[in-house]
DNA sequence: GTGCAATGTTGGTGACGCCAACGTTGGCGC
DNA sequence: GCGCCAACGTTGGCGTCACCAACATTGCAC
């Protein structure tokens, strides 16, 4: 009565988007109980870890498209997790800097992202999850070239 | 200028949600072409292995809402690939059956999805398929337990 | 027969990904 | 210098997928 078709359940591609669902929405729990999206996430991370930049490097390093930076980036400022100024060496540029708010912000969403991590992997061994992650690693590599 | 920031790219959700995304643009390509999407294969299939059944039986089997087989139902019958009647036994129910130009359909789907597969696997060995279907098939029946 | 569960339907919401258009600004060839 | 093209930020919109609330109808158990 509830058993899935053969058809989907064979499939590489609705097995992965079945779990990217769930992936999905144990990440939007975690951060929703902090009131932020996936996207803020995105962007504070490439701030931390890559310094102040562009809104379209943001673009770039996060698989955003532009528009969506720039929503990502008015909900980001207005709770103050970052600074938006316009570049004096470029004046098409935004710089867009992480504040010292906005570090501790990426520490809680860390945490809280970490168990979803945890609750997603579920009851795969160490050996798995690694093969698992490099199985995935080596096809996104693929497809982020071609 | 174009790096993922490691804080996402050592991540499984995010491995899974990006390849997922690839995955989806494949096969919106290979339906676009026929003018359909992924509810109505889903449908389809569901119908073609199980028989007819009623829309709440499809949702259960194809992780639909309800109201999502309303519309891909709506959209099915407009074409011809489906019939929709009241069932007589239960008048709560539909009866959603399977049409003769439907199956047509469904080996049209199922012919550009394939194409589409294999794009996603892209560079894996057959026995790297076969753990990557594995693992995902594991962690997928775990989720849908919980 | 009354209360409860299931069904189909309508309407709406949100996240994510994507595209077209516009005005501003930089950089390049000439 | 001038003209052209590329890049940037911004606005507005669209499509897919997932999900929810409400409602009326119908079946079933008590």
């Amino acid at each position: 009565m509830e058993e899935t078709p053969a058809r989907l359940a064979g499939k590489p591609s609705w097995l992965l988007s079945q779990l990217a669902v769930h992936a999905h929405r144990l990440a939007s729990e975690a951060f929703g109980e902090e009131g932020a999206r996936g996207y803020h996430y995105r962007v504070l991370a490439a701030l931390d870890e890559f310094g102040a930049a562009s809104q379209a490097d943001l673009g770039r390093r996060c698989n955003m498209d532009r528009s969506d930076v720039v929503a990502a980036v008015n909900e980001l400022s207005e709770q103050g997790f970052v600074d938006r100024a316009p570049d004096p060496r470029d004046r098409r540029r935004n710089t867009v800097t992480l504040t010292e708010l906005g570090k501790t912000r990426l520490c809680r969403l860390d945490r809280a992202l970490d168990g979803a991590q945890a609750a997603l992997l579920g009851p795969l061994g160490e050996r798995d999850r690694e093969e698992l992650t490099r199985l995935l690693g080596a096809l996104l590599a693929h497809h982020q070239r071609g």
